[in-house]
DNA sequence: GTCTATATTACGATAGAC
DNA sequence: GTCTATCGTAATATAGAC
């Protein structure tokens, strides 16, 4: 942090811009001219800070990842009934999806052709597993409706949460983080029919 | 239907096979090559059936396009509170989802990078306003909860209802098409919470 | 309808100058 | 740290035989 300045790339910065492309572009529909281009520097230029494409994606998944599981680990600390929980880690996953917002959105389009694609697969299954488990414990605590299959009530608060990806923008113009985290609590629990 | 055994391919056959491999490998990460393998022919006779890899994506969303679509035809002639309206939509939207699947599935994936791929955002996004507007419908009938903005509703409806095509699978071993329609108007409606 | 062979372009990555 | 030039490969698509 001694430059005022930085005009040069680190590979933090260089995996800001080419994140935002891969998910424009989608990650295959990426090249390593689409990255110079919106880089401003050179495709070699590019190989200097990185030792590829591959790894790019590799540092953006990891970062994603690593703020999935954080959330894990402070939940792992807490007490209390299992459906307040799981609320809180709901409120929390919005969170960290609107907060790493780039690299969540990479994540969750991973397809598996490259080993590390299927690496990134993997460790997201690992974590649907670790959340499934808490709508378990809150089922077995009587606080979850018993009309619906718990893995599949999982798959779907799964699929409302992540979707946010899909249209969340850190403008004003829109919802704020706090608002969407209220609505996401509100739905999964409560549902939309006003009562 | 004269032929009692078919191994010849027709653009139809072959693209419920092209479409298989789009959703496995991405559209971007499928090369014709990996259409041929998985077709049994060659490249080029891939071309004598189709123009090219984009002809098979355009037809293929066309028809998860015209599924969707079908279903406000049918509910163009509905009547009742828009509340009620909107349950049937959401269940006949997952019923769609499921009956057209791995179609639908490569619609939502679509990321805009062609001409055919824009036209498809642009009918979908034609598709979300008209349920958002029912959506708004029920809520100025005073059916939809008040804290939660129409707009974001929709927003997660559609991502709870989409994620399905991420893990459903229509072997025998998963839930069935009712248990998931069954499931997904519960929790919209009503929320995860038992009461 | 299907094939082999090939034209042409685009891709990921490297070499080596500055 | 960035560049131009280029290598080798893989991509889409076509030509023309059978």
């Amino acid at each position: 942090m001694t430059t005022a300045k930085r005009d040069t790339y680190t590979p933090e910065t260089l995996l800001s811009v080419a994140v935002q492309v891969f998910n424009e572009r989608g990650y295959d529909g990426t090249s390593m001219e689409h990255l110079s281009k919106a880089a401003g520097i050179s495709k070699s230029s590019i190989y200097h800070h990185v030792a590829g494409k591959e790894e790019l994606l590799r540092r953006a998944v990891s970062r994603a990842l690593d703020g999935l599981f954080a959330i894990l680990d402070e939940e792992h600390a807490r007490v209390g009934r299992a459906a307040d929980r799981l609320e809180h880690v709901v409120r929390r996953m919005v969170e960290v999806l609107i907060a790493e917002l780039p690299y969540v959105t990479l994540l969750l389009r991973v397809r598996g052709n490259t080993h590390t694609e299927r690496w990134a697969l993997e460790r997201r299954r690992d974590f649907d597993h670790r959340v499934a488990d808490l709508l378990k414990a809150a089922a077995a605590e009587g606080d979850i409706r018993g009309d619906v299959e718990v893995r599949l009530a999982t798959r779907l608060v799964f699929g409302m949460v992540n979707s946010i990806v899909e249209w969340y923008r850190p403008d004003g113009r829109g919802a704020s983080e706090r608002e969407v985290s209220d609505a996401v609590v509100r739905l999964v629990f409560s549902g939309l029919r006003a009562h």
